[in-house]
DNA sequence: GTCATCATGTAAGCCGTTACATGATTGC
DNA sequence: GCAATCATGTAACGGCTTACATGATGAC
């Protein structure tokens, strides 16, 4: 009601450096691969689920940000027309069993089509240093699935460390989820309806299921042969 | 580039009626009894977990927002010191049952401290009708388990046909994802490395065990005894 | 000729977080 | 006297979604 002006604001917001799932996804992306907005919105959509609405209201702005970070740069930006869009290497980086596959199945195969001033982008050195440390980056407050799902999908491009503090950082997290869910079936806060107790004891069994995977992931990667790496065997039913 | 000034804006949004988790936690919550700001906020973060880390530029805005919707109303604004808070009649509307559990339980048995200007809120009869619609909604963007998991947390407030459509949408997209994971198995988009490999079979068999479970949810449901609901019988381990 | 797809953006608005501001009461 | 907890808000900012704008190309 009385709000003295507050004015001094000496720091204004720090700079939330290392930003969410989307940001990462790019990166990630374009470590692949140089991509233009259109097809990284595409493949984003397609492939991670997580981000299965996203708009190019979210992707160009996104690419924006990157770009002045310096983290990712336009390889060709303003070219206009077919000729030009096939003279872009769009395999030039890729090694050779992976660019052969992208050649087979990628919408480069078949005819370039509708080309408007493609802007394709690729990752910078900065950028792949940014990228390592955004996946490394413990600090995530939503500390959720979703967030460690896309670590998951980029873990090949960690150090075997820092793939273990991942998984353990998971599996941390999932204890607490799991001692939360079973202190509320003890009935230590509140009585529960049958929905709600159908809830929090599938919500547990399924943490513990979670963090047995997450057991073998550790294990495997603690054997020194992580390539071994299989998921659930295969349970009831 | 060009940018033609776009000016017409003949609509400016629709007001996104039906808003995301917060209203609806809220509002679930201030039905069991009237609640201040600060209440509701310490009961969000500790039993929705969805809602961990909540912060109060987030709950009064979103008090705010429903009261100017008529949705909630203080009961108490501006009521300073001990003596005219104990007067609030905080467990009054509440059945014999929660009542007296509350009053066993909650903070409200001890002394009440701290009490700068409570404003306690009570969510009206328009509010009523708004939780209801909020929580049959289907059309909810990002369909995911926060979303479904706080409206299982509300099912005793939904008729049994609008349950079992909550359950038979939530089902309808875990098939879908399951698909979608399958389908990346199977290899037809790109080959996987270890561990997006181990990412993707799990979440397929965890996608699985959902599914089953809502399927012995639906079944309780349409056995006409929703009340005999029990979660998954103990798995391995 | 028109529809779907490809392609890139901007403007406005909503909502969440962080930081700032204030201040009462209880327990040590 | 001082810290912790209780209690309510506002200002600034970030970033996502929606809607708007534009326009090329290929298939039918």
């Amino acid at each position: 009601m009385i709000a003295g002006p507050i004015e001094p604001i000496h720091q204004l917001q720090r700079r939330r450096i290392l930003a969410p799932v989307l940001e990462l996804a790019i990166l990630g992306l374009l470590k692949e691969r140089p991509m233009h907005g259109y097809d990284l919105r595409k493949r984003l959509r397609e492939e991670f689920r997580l981000l299965a609405n996203l708009s190019f209201g979210s992707v160009y702005p996104a690419l924006g940000r990157l770009e002045s970070m310096g983290a990712v740069q336009a390889i060709s930006a303003s070219v206009v027309g077919v000729a030009a869009a096939r003279a872009i290497p769009l395999t030039g980086s890729l090694s050779g069993e992976r660019a052969a596959y992208r050649a087979s199945q990628s919408s480069e195969r078949r005819a370039v089509r509708g080309t408007r001033a493609r802007k394709v982008f690729e990752i910078t050195t900065h950028g792949n240093e940014l990228f390592e440390q955004m996946l490394e980056d413990s600090s995530d407050r939503s500390e959720d699935i979703r967030a460690f799902s896309l670590r998951l999908v980029f873990a090949r491009h960690l150090s075997p460390e820092a793939r273990l503090r991942l998984f353990e950082r998971r599996r941390a997290h999932l204890l607490d989820d799991l001692d939360h869910s079973r202190r509320a079936i003890a009935g230590n806060t509140r009585p529960l309806d049958p929905y709600e107790r159908s809830l929090v004891e599938h919500t547990s069994a399924a943490a513990e299921n979670d963090i047995s995977w997450l057991d073998r992931l550790i294990e495997a990667e603690r054997s020194a042969k992580p390539v071994a790496v299989h998921a659930d065997p295969r349970r009831d039913r």
